[in-house]
DNA sequence: GGACTGACAGATATTGAAATCTGTCATCTG
DNA sequence: CAGATGACAGATTTCAATATCTGTCAGTCC
């Protein structure tokens, strides 16, 4: 296949690198790979990308939006129970997160990998993810339902919280047999501190 | 200096190992290396512990029941009220991981790669603590101030929010400006959800 | 002239041969 | 005979030579 007839542009390099990652994993995937499977020279990729680094961090910067999308709508639902979507929130997220380890284990791997090193993106991550917790709670607060000092600092409590649900640290026991069991417990538990 | 004069026994081999692991590291401690430090042969050291993984694990094994000690003393303090009790116990658990990270960066991280492998004693050390916990939310459900479906199940709970306190994976986020905030706010959160 | 190339220096990764380690066991020693 | 030894086979680690990669840049090609 020519590929190289279309003109190269940022996108087209992060779809090939997440190729190249998909395939070779973290530790063996190149810029001078990602080149090859574009077919240009690596110096034309570092015209997009300054960095190997910047690039990598371009491409967890996308993957990590995909969750961040999906839950966005929860968390803007704003005619619905506060309650409800708190649970209905953080129910999503560990099923977002379960899906991707169990269903393409050695992806997920790679991107805990990338994650693990991207430190920019993965900060804007978290920051977006409380903020949609904060929405939540300050409608909960605003309806009366939850009562808490600083909506941002609680948000962000509830998800240090459920951190085993969520980190990727923690994916090899999100198939254990009682783990459903354990996140409803630990939800539970938040959801009445957070009550009035 | 010429220990050989006392009789070789599992005790003399841990300590011998506890140094070598804090000379050497965990990548480069060897079981030849324990030999050499306590001037016996290899083979002598294999009478006591199986492999090296059963010598690693019985070290590990000693070093978290140091705080599994610490803490029960707060755990099985019946007269006091469970509501401090485990604030004071979480704080206690806080405190003392945070006082081994900063303290001896090195060694602190030589047995968190320890444990990471240790599979059998981490359970239990976990186990443990889980159930002290438990003892005092039974306390405290029995005191009328906690009100909860089952003790043991919530002390599961409260433990697993806090990890981001007292795992080892955390570490580097243990010296931030604002954990300690954010510390008690994750604890106020919990301790409000237990109450009746 | 702006997008691309390819050669280059220094950093990093790979490789295979040599050294060391793990775990076993026949043998020794008191 | 109980406890310790050291030689051994196979697995793992180390080390240094070699290859590849990262990031730059002067020069090429529409």
């Amino acid at each position: 296949m020519p590929p190289t007839s279309e003109t190269l542009t940022a996108e087209r390099i992060l779809a090939a690198t997440e190729e190249v990652l998909r395939r070779h994993g973290p530790a063996k995937a190149t810029v001078v790979d990602v080149a090859r499977a574009l077919g240009v020279s690596h110096g034309s990729v570092y015209r997009h990308f300054r960095t190997k680094a910047a690039l990598r961090e371009a491409v967890t910067k996308r993957w990590l939006d995909r969750t961040t999308e999906l839950l966005a709508e929860i968390a803007g639902a704003t005619d619905r129970d506060p309650e409800a979507r708190l649970r209905e929130w953080l129910a999503a997220l560990f099923a977002a997160k379960r899906r991707k380890a169990g269903g393409d284990p050695e992806l997920f791997a790679t991107y805990s990998v990338l994650v693990g090193d991207a430190g920019e993106a993965v900060s804007a991550h978290i920051a977006e993810l409380t903020g949609q917790l904060a929405t939540i709670v300050r409608d909960g607060v605003q309806a009366g339902t939850f009562a808490v000092d600083d909506p941002q600092t609680a948000a962000h409590a509830v998800f240090q919280a459920t951190a085993r649900f969520h980190d990727p640290n923690y994916a090899k026991e999100w198939e254990r047999p009682g783990v459903l069991g354990e996140f409803e417990a630990l939800v539970d538990l938040l959801v009445r501190g957070l009550r009035a």
